[in-house]
RNA sequence: GCCCGGGUGGCGAAAUGGCAAACGCAGCAGACUCAAAAUCUGCCGGGCGAAAGUCCUUGUGAGUUCGAGUCUCACCCCGGGCACCA
């Protein structure tokens, strides 16, 4: 009965009317894409493409939790720009593919019991399903994955360029070992101190890694910057990174220890040869008022400068230190702590003798690991100096200041020497010209650069990783694995969880590693440590186009091109790590004659973070959205658009559950105001709308080039809510160009649309992006703001191009402008012409 | 400490130095319905006012300007990154 009732109170027209359903019409299209083709490209196409744009975007660690919103944001955001380029005729070319490699994956592995070589390709086949579930325009026939051996294979091929470049070395070095991930970390991958990853305290080790010369890059890193287009945020990052630091090295000669009875006596001949603490300084005008100076503990100079009388104080502090973790040692408000060496060396300004201490605050890895120590202006070196009550000069003196103020902070600010010699009264900037200059003509100082930035230790003494193809032979030394013998396959091995022992997992797969050595035949052993994962994804932009390639890295005709990447679209968590890496991969193939250009991706933008209830999300707060729920419920469709449309795309958002309902409703209006198709009206479009719509046309393309997504949402729906308020029947005309502007966000709903609208071929087939002309987007008359002293009295619509004058004589015959001016003279008139007027009465 | 962002309605946000709050969410009222959902219509920063209108309002304080959310300076707060970097 209930039933009944109902069918009856339908009107029949509305049961006639098709719904808006957007499951049933996404797998629709979905499948149609992939019967087709439309999205993916021969090896022919490729290499026959007219205007080649390659649309990059971030590829994903196929984690076992699956994609996340987080991803898709990501993902979602590019392919919007790929596909309004490609509807305005360009050949887009847009891959996806899975850095799997990793800590990562291994470190989840072990957790769940599932060895990595069978763990991956699920997580792989999990994540696909989801990625093409979203809808992406991706070219599923170009897909990379770090993991197959056809692709490390190139990896590998990779390291072996730079090995005969001279930019991968093997040396023994402290670095950062992670005692939970039993694992050697890069500079980068240390934060504050601990395991990026697990957030374990790292410890300093001694091992023989491989480290790839990036500082030989520094400048050129640097310069680069200059004239990439990249965001700003990120370049500023890469800059701080590299971190160049201008200033002077500058020796201060050893001179004397202090003997039993603690007098000083003269210096002994030094083994090494060297003579002198070298040191560099970014305030060489300074040096009047170094009264110390002091090593790092693990200088190689303090075993010279030591006296017997320290020896074993020297000795304790030393060993104290190498034990000390680097969390500790690296802490900035721990107090300082030092000791005295017994040694002194003489400062080449004031020609002084000033004692060399050794404290842990100054560190080995930057710079020479010695620093002179100038306590009256620098606030580590006052802290240290006030401590075990060493001098502090005053050599720069500041407004209202002079050579006699005492110090009771450390200066750091402008000002002019004092104390300083022949150089007192020079303001400090050109000091440290002229200082440097001074010293040098004696050879004790010149003019140098320091960078931050250190070299790549890419060694990793895990298993999920592929293998450093080098083989080390007790007769031949170490012998790069011949490029035909590549991929060195990383074999399958039962236990691979990492141990104490610092060396990989494949240390303890002896059928493995014991190989005769390709130069000799003599009997020698494979390099048991395996590559870090940013070496993977340092070159895969370049694997794209060559994925089907197994005789090249990358083929030379698809490589010239297709490359430098045209757009690339990613996290500002990779402003460092990735982007680095792949820029000094790329200048070193670039080198090597590999390559035609140095910088691998010619426009980079990042995208904001998704936060969810205002914190960024995370497994631990629990509040990691995952996709699949949404789309099954809302359609992909809406759901790319809401994230879109949530804030600006480079700044990020939050994610609320309810907002989905905007877009979503906005798509059914869509496809309301389009079906039935017959019952459409037929007439142009004009007036009002017509203006509105050539406006609409205009902000979408210029706001979707910029990827200022959420506006040009913002557009459609205005322009849609305009075209249903006119109360009249909806007409083909005015809907067509907007299912063809929504379609890089929705692209399902504008298939169907656009298909039920009568046209054949999809909406790819030929450049469909809609034009707009600028005069008709221009309305002809214009609400003009009148302004009494820059108060707003009035607003009165005028035609367009009013002059001064007229648009002043209007202006006063409106009532309330006339209550204000009332009769006052009008001293100044302020005209922006279309806009607003602003009369000064006084 | 240094380097980036950012601070605007109940919420997400918008605004080439020129109408602050577009677009959307939530909320309220109404229409349709036995009812609910869906859909549609209206209202929706605050004060005064019957209305026309008017005053206030973009973290705080100053400044530049005919005019400041927007530019300048100082400060406060939030988020992110770097950090004994000599």
């Amino acid at each position: 009965i209930r039933c009944t009732k109902r069918f009856t109170n339908t009107p029949k027209k509305q049961m006639d009317k098709p719904k808006y359903r957007p499951i049933p019409i996404e797998e629709k299209w979905q499948k149609r894409w992939a019967d087709e083709g439309t999205n993916t490209f021969t090896e022919e196409q490729l290499q026959n493409a007219k205007k080649p744009f390659y649309n990059l975007m971030m590829f994903p660690y196929p984690s076992a939790e699956g994609l996340h919103v987080g991803n898709l944001y990501a993902f979602t955001g590019a392919d919007v720009y790929g596909r309004y380029r490609r509807m305005q005729g360009e050949d887009v070319f847009e891959p996806f593919g899975f850095d799997a490699f990793g800590i990562h994956s291994e470190n989840y592995a072990l957790k769940i019991g599932t060895h990595p070589m069978e763990l991956i390709p699920q997580n792989i086949r999990n994540f696909t399903r989801q990625v093409k579930r979203a809808g992406l325009m991706l070219d599923w026939n170009h897909v990379v994955d770090t993991t197959d051996p056809g692709y490390y294979k190139w990896t590998q091929w990779l390291f072996l360029q730079l090995y005969k470049a001279g930019l991968a070395e093997k040396q023994e070095a402290a670095v950062n070992w992670c005692p939970s991930c039993h694992t050697v970390l890069a500079n980068e991958q240390v934060i504050a101190g601990a395991c990026e990853r697990c957030g374990t305290a790292v410890e300093q080790r001694f091992l023989s890694q491989w480290f790839f010369r990036i500082t030989r890059y520094a400048q050129r890193l640097l310069d680069n910057l200059s004239w990439i287009d990249w965001s700003d945020t990120t370049k500023r990052a890469q800059e701080n990174w590299i971190g160049r630091s201008e200033g002077a090295e500058v020796r201060f000669p050893i001179a004397r220890k202090l003997n039993a009875s603690g007098d000083q006596h003269e210096g002994v001949q030094l083994q090494t040869g060297m003579t002198a603490v070298h040191v560099f300084t970014t305030r060489p005008d300074t040096i009047f008022g170094a009264t110390f100076m002091v090593l790092a503990p693990e200088h190689p100079l303090v075993d010279v400068l030591v006296s017997e009388v320290q020896r074993e104080k020297v000795d304790a502090y030393r060993e104290r230190v190498s034990t000390e973790d680097l969390v500790t040692r690296k802490k900035t408000d721990k107090e300082k702590t030092g000791v005295f060496t017994g040694g002194y060396a003489v400062n080449p300004a004031t020609g002084k003798n000033i004692p060399v201490w050794i404290a842990d605050y100054v560190l080995m890895e930057y710079g020479t690991g010695a620093i002179m120590a100038v306590p009256g202006h620098d606030a580590r070196d006052f802290e240290f100096a006030s401590k075990y009550e060493l001098p502090i000069p005053r050599v720069i003196a500041g407004a209202g200041t002079d050579a006699d103020t005492p110090l009771n902070e450390p200066y750091a600010g402008d000002g002019v020497l004092v104390n300083s010699g022949e150089f007192d009264g020079l303001d400090w900037r050109d000091a440290k010209q002229r200082i440097t200059a001074w010293l040098g003509e004696r050879n004790m100082a010149e003019p140098r650069i320091n960078y931050r930035l250190h070299d790549w230790c890419i060694s990793r003494q895990r298993y999920w990783g592929p293998p450093i193809p080098i083989i080390y032979c007790n007769a031949c030394g170490t012998v790069p694995v011949p490029e035909k013998d590549l991929p060195v396959v990383l074999p399958y091995v039962e236990n691979y969880k990492p141990d104490e022992s610092g060396v990989s997992p494949l240390a303890r797969a002896e059928e493995w590693y014991r190989v005769p050595c390709p130069q000799c035949g003599g009997e020698a052993r494979r390099e048991t440590d395996v590559s870090d994962t940013f070496l993977d994804s340092a070159w895969y932009f370049l694997r794209y186009p060559s994925a089907n390639n197994n005789a090249n890295a990358f083929d030379e005709a698809l490589t010239k091109k297709w490359l430098p990447v045209t757009s690339y679209i990613g996290g500002e968590e990779h402003s460092v790590l990735h982007l680095m890496y792949s820029r000094f991969t790329t200048m070193v193939l670039k080198d090597v004659g590999l390559l035609e250009f140095e910088e691998p991706y010619s426009v980079f933008r990042k995208h904001g973070l998704i936060i969810k209830d205002g914190s960024k999300m995370s497994k631990s707060r629990g509040n990691v959205v995952v996709p699949d729920q949404y789309i099954e419920q809302y359609g992909a469709d809406a759901f790319r658009t809401y994230l879109m449309f949530l804030g600006p795309y480079q700044e990020g958002g939050d994610f609320r559950d309810q907002g989905l309902q905007g877009p979503l409703g906005f798509l059914s209006r869509l496809w309301d105001s389009v079906m039935p198709v017959e019952e459409m009206g037929t007439e142009q479009v004009s007036g009002e709308i017509e203006q509105k719509l050539h406006a609409t046309i205009r902000k979408v393309t210029d706001d979707i080039a910029a990827l200022h997504y959420n506006t040009a949402i913002a557009a459609m729906m205005e322009y849609l809510n305009a075209v249903r308020e006119s109360g009249r029947k909806i007409n083909r005309a005015e809907v067509e160009p907007l299912v063809l502007l929504v379609a890089p966000f929705a692209p399902h709903v504008a298939e169907e649309l656009w298909e039920q609208l009568g046209h054949k071929g999809g909406i790819y087939a030929t450049p469909l992006w809609p034009s707009y002309d600028t005069a008709k987007a221009t309305a002809d008359t214009v609400e003009f703001v009148v302004q009494i002293n820059g108060k707003v009295r009035a607003r009165i619509p005028m035609a367009r191009g009013l002059s001064q004058s007229e648009a002043q004589d209007t202006a006063l015959a409106d009532e309330n402008v006339r209550k204000y001016v009332n009769g006052a003279q009008v001293r100044k008139v302020v005209f922006v012409p279309d806009r607003l007027i602003n009369l000064v009465i006084g």
